[in-house]
DNA sequence: GTTACATTTGACCAATTGGTCAATTATATT
DNA sequence: AATATAATTGACCAATTGGTCAAATGTAAC
C-alpha cells in the first residue's frame, strides 16, 4: 500500500506529468480525428492544439497511428457500456427508455467520441474491424436473445431485435455526429442539455410506441 | 434540332470524350472522398482508382476542391429528392412508409453518396454550410408543417415532425454508413437487395407502429 | 548540489502532397 | 492531307507529411 495516495509521482508506472501530456495529447487528438479522420488528421495539427512540439507528442505516443489506437479505445468504452447495461430481469419499457437516455447523453457529453467512431467506420472499420466481429457481436447477439424473449413474452410486440438496436444507434448517433445539420436545419445555435432532453422524450416516445404492445 | 442525335460531340457544350471521362473521375473521386473524407483523399488515388494519369484528372477538374465540390453536388440531388416528394394531400401512412422507402433504396444504391454526405456533416459542414441553413431548412420546414398538420388532423399521433425526421434520417442513413459495423454485427457478407427489404420492413414497422393513432 | 532520469525541442530527413507547364499525342473538321 | 483543337503526360515545384536524433533543459532523489 505504500504507492497509494502517498507519492503521485510513479503511480500507475507513469509520472504525473506523463498522465497529464497524455491527456491533453487525448483530447487534442480526439478534436482533430473527429473533424478530419485519420488521414486527414495531421500530427502537427494535433500538436499544435495540445500546445505541444511534435516531437514531443511523438514522445509520448510513438506514431500518429499508435494515438489513433489509443483514442479509438478510450472512445469504445463509452460507446459500448450503455448496451451492456440492459437487464433482461427488469422490464423492457423502463430498460429501453434508460437505453435510449443514456446513449442520447453520451451523445451530448462526448459528441468526438461519437464522431471518431462514425469515421472508423466510415473508412471500413480498419482497426476495428476485430472488434465488431468479435465483443461487440457477441454483446449485441446477447441483448438480442433478451430482447426475442421479451417478444416472445408478449412484453414487446413483435420486432427484430438487431434492427431495433441499429435504429437506436443510429439516431442517438445522428444527433452527435450531424450536428451542424441538426443545428442548422432546428434554427438553434447549440445543442445544450435543454434540446438533448426534448430529444430524448421526442426519440423514446416514437420507438417506445412502436414496439411496446398497444393492450399494455 | 440539329444537335439532337446527330453529333454527339460537343453536346452540351462537352465533347464525348469529356463527358466520359469527367463521369470516371466523379465515381473514383465519390469511392475516395467517401473513405477518407476530403483532407484523407490524395488527387494521386482519385486519378489511379480513375485509371488516368494526375494532370489528366485535373485538365478535367482545376482542383481537388472543386473536384469535391462537383462530387458533393452530385450527392446533395440524391439526398434531397425523396423529402421533396412527400405530398401533403395523401395520407401520411403511405406518404412516410414511401419516404423511408426510398431513403433506404438511396442508401442502398448510393451508399457512397451517403458517406461523403456524412464526412461532410462531420467536418462542420464547411462546403455545404450555406446549403444546411438554405434551402434544406425551408424545405425541412415546408414538411415539417405538413406532418403538423397531419398530427392536429389527429391522423398522427402527436410527435414533434423535426425530430421524425431526423429519426428517419438517421436509420436509413446508418445502413450505409455503418454498413461494416451492421455486417459484422448482423452476421451478413454484404447487404443486397434482399436485406435492405428486411430492413424497409423492419424500420417502417416500428416508426409507423410509433406516429400513427391507434383506433386507425 | 550532484547524480540519474524524464522531458522538451530545433534541425533535419525522405516521402508525399496539390498543382503547373511545356511538349507530345490523339481526335475532329475541312 | 492539312489544320486546329482536345487530350495526355513526364518532369518538375514548393509545401507539407510522419518521423528521427542529438543536444539541451527540467525534475526528483539522495
Amino acid at each position: 500500500m505504500a504507492t497509494v495516495g502517498l507519492k503521485p509521482e510513479r503511480a500507475n508506472g507513469k509520472t504525473r506529468i506523463q498522465a497529464i501530456n497524455r491527456a491533453r495529447i487525448m483530447a487534442a487528438a480526439e478534436t482533430v480525428f473527429a473533424e478530419h479522420g485519420f488521414r486527414g488528421a495531421t500530427v502537427d495539427e494535433i500538436a499544435r492544439c495540445a500546445e505541444m512540439s511534435k516531437p514531443n507528442l511523438l514522445y509520448y505516443f510513438n506514431s500518429k497511428k499508435a494515438l489513433y489506437r489509443a483514442v479509438l479505445e478510450h472512445t469504445l468504452d463509452i460507446w459500448l457500456e450503455p448496451l451492456a447495461e440492459i437487464d433482461a430481469e427488469r422490464d423492457p419499457e423502463s430498460e429501453i427508455r434508460r437505453y435510449i437516455a443514456r446513449k442520447i447523453e453520451a451523445s451530448l457529453k462526448h459528441p468526438n467520441a461519437s464522431r471518431i467512431f462514425a469515421s472508423e467506420m466510415l473508412r471500413g472499420a480498419p482497426v476495428l474491424g476485430a472488434y465488431l466481429h468479435g465483443d461487440l457481436k457477441t454483446l449485441v447477439a446477447d441483448k438480442s436473445a433478451v430482447i426475442q424473449n421479451w417478444v416472445d413474452a408478449g412484453k414487446l410486440a413483435p420486432v427484430d431485435p438487431i434492427h431495433l438496436i441499429f435504429m437506436i444507434w443510429a439516431t442517438t448517433q445522428h444527433y452527435a455526429d450531424f450536428a451542424v445539420q441538426v443545428k442548422a436545419v432546428w434554427g438553434k445555435d447549440a445543442l445544450g442539455k435543454q434540446e438533448f432532453e426534448g430529444i430524448e422524450e421526442a426519440v423514446s416516445a416514437v420507438i417506445l410506441r412502436g414496439i411496446l404492445p398497444r393492450g399494455g
